[in-house]
DNA sequence: CTGAAAGCGCTTACAG
DNA sequence: CTGAAAGCGCTTACAG
């Protein structure tokens, strides 16, 4: 077995000086590029074969200055709702010969050493402090996920977006349409925060209750530096303390479940900021003892694989994070390759319904 | 807000011209190694800030041959056991300044024009596949993950050990000692298949049943070619045909339900051959009405993170992947700086105890 | 159809 | 402490 471990890589050059031929014609024959007479081109692929020869993708990297590589700018795959996109970014990319790598941690700094072509960002706060911080001095190709939260991005930014108030508003009046009327809000940031699913959630709950629609949030947040909007994603960025930093929000719907006992809130069903909230919160109501749905209907958002996992299948309202990774990616590489693109992609939602809602009407 | 856009890059020579110094100093300068004058130094990273200089990491690689990138040869993270490992081998790598990346296809032939230091096997059959194939004409460092199956690799490769024998051992027990006696295995294929999980289960199944061991074997496998050890993991390099060779191990848990229904097991337990086939299993149960764990119990073998989502909480064998998976990265980026490493890793495993398996024992 | 030459952006002995 | 030079492995006008 012999291995090529310790000897010198074979270059082009040394098939040319082998082959008595320039490097130049070497280069057009394994391209396939160019003149190249018949017999000399099959000669030199033959020898090349022989000789164990490998091109080296660096340095075509380096002479066409491109990579061929896009970057995911998110910490590992933490989230189940990254986890998707990532999916079908990687679906597409691979379709058109392109690479999705990510950093495997949140930092700016860290994107001028890697090798890429063109950025995607994971939300629209992330891209609007990117944009702040390094967007003037760096130039690579952005394209940003988005969830009709309030930021301020310069329009050159190609977003693909995802109506999260829309979302919001199909699964609440799923509920309604259950019978439900008492309803409550799972969500994983103060109440504060300017969410987009909080603001439809604030509309929606009013149309069928009297209380105040504080009475229906159980808000999870343990530390209040991840209240505030710009800093829950990028944190580490400035405190490089980047294993603290990982949203669990599994974990948050385990504590909302908590919550909601402890207030004893007289809710008929939950809806869930997203699908890993909605079953922590789940799992933590089964295990003490609330059954699902007869006690309590949940409906998630996002429409991630791991709804499937779990008994009762969770209700949840599609946002189909697989075709948004994959919109940003197309997106990205037509920018890359100078194609004209879309600059915003609105993405609709769906109901998809599971076995976690009960129906109340045919109660009466 | 200015866009560098449409201007070339700013490279090095760029600020030497500008400063009237030699592109050596700047790059002294910049990288802080060699001599260069306090008050020199000190322009230049100024200078470089103002213009916006932003480095070329393909120059550096191509100067350096060194990508700072290792291959996780899988397609895209499919399954819940790549997803853990390649968790652990983000953290490792990034840790020493590398990054994992992914093709998201398998095919051999691609894995010249990445740009990568080493490469990290998913399972033994398919470095065994790959050295045969490739490994003659192109040397990069392999690492490869393991399972005690039967495979006949040349001992240069490293292997990260789990001994999956023993992790059946381990499940097998417990469940003997729970008090269980006809123990069914959910296994996603064919039972001429050598793989040590179910050589072990065949072993300890004969401690407690006079039965055939086969009569406890639930084997789904839809398509004949996927049992061809050889051929399940990396069949698309001969067929184009990625995309209908993911393997899903959850739907054939949800098979395993089917079948072990329709056949009326009288098992009182199913251990099953990963987490991802027995949460498929228990979830399909659960949806034809049977009770886990109080009409039959269910353990899972890995401890990957899903088995948190489920109720009850899915008992397993934790092979610890996130551990493996780090374990390879450091290997394999100790081999690639040429470090001493270790040939063989061998990793335990333990019992993590949920809530799916019934205490018989306090029945009687 | 061929090959010498310049170039991609960086690094690093080496002679000053 | 500095800079000219050679080199990493490849590509691509351009003159023959």
């Amino acid at each position: 077995m012999p291995s090529r471990n310790t000897e010198k890589p074979i270059t082009r050059k040394d098939i040319a000086e082998l082959l008595g031929v320039s490097v130049s014609v070497v280069s057009r024959a394994l391209n396939n590029s160019g003149y190249v007479e018949e017999k000399k081109r099959q000669k030199i692929i033959r020898t090349a074969e022989e000789l164990g020869y490998v091109p080296q993708p660096v340095a075509m990297s380096l002479q066409e200055r491109r990579t061929k590589q896009i970057l995911f700018y998110c910490k590992d795959l933490n989230n189940e709702f990254n986890l998707e996109m990532y999916r079908g970014m990687c679906k597409t990319a691979n379709e058109r010969g392109y690479m999705v790598v990510m950093n495997g941690v949140l930092s700016f700094a860290r994107i001028r050493d890697t090798m890429i072509d063109g950025i995607i960002m994971p939300n629209e706060n992330l891209t609007e402090y990117y944009l702040e911080q390094v967007g003037k001095n760096y130039y690579l190709p952005v394209v940003s996920a988005s969830y009709c939260n309030p930021v301020n991005l310069p329009k050159s930014v190609p977003l693909v977006e995802i109506d999260m108030y829309r979302a919001m508003e199909v699964g609440m009046q799923y509920l309604f349409h259950m019978g439900h009327k008492r309803i409550a809000f799972g969500f994983p940031y103060s109440t504060t925060n300017p969410n987009s699913r909080l603001l439809a959630f604030k509309e929606q709950i009013s149309l069928k209750s009297d209380r105040r629609w504080q009475d229906w949030v159980v808000s999870v947040h343990w530390l209040d530096k991840r209240d505030d909007i710009r800093l829950m994603a990028f944190k580490e960025d400035m405190e490089d303390n980047s294993l603290k930093m990982e949203e669990d929000f599994f974990a948050k719907g385990e504590i909302a479940a908590q919550l909601f006992q402890e207030r004893k809130m007289d809710a008929t069903a939950v809806i869930c900021f997203n699908d890993e909230f909605a079953l922590g919160m789940m799992r933590e109501l089964q295990r003490m003892g609330v059954k699902v749905p007869q006690d309590i209907s949940i409906v998630g958002i996002d429409g991630t694989r791991a709804r499937r996992y779990v008994t009762p299948l969770l209700t949840t309202v599609d946002a189909n994070p697989q075709r948004q990774g994959g919109e940003c990616a197309k997106i990205l590489i037509d920018m890359i390759e100078k194609k004209n693109t879309k600059y915003i992609v609105h993405q609709s939602v769906r109901l998809l319904e599971g076995e976690s809602v009960k129906d109340l009407r045919s109660r009466r």
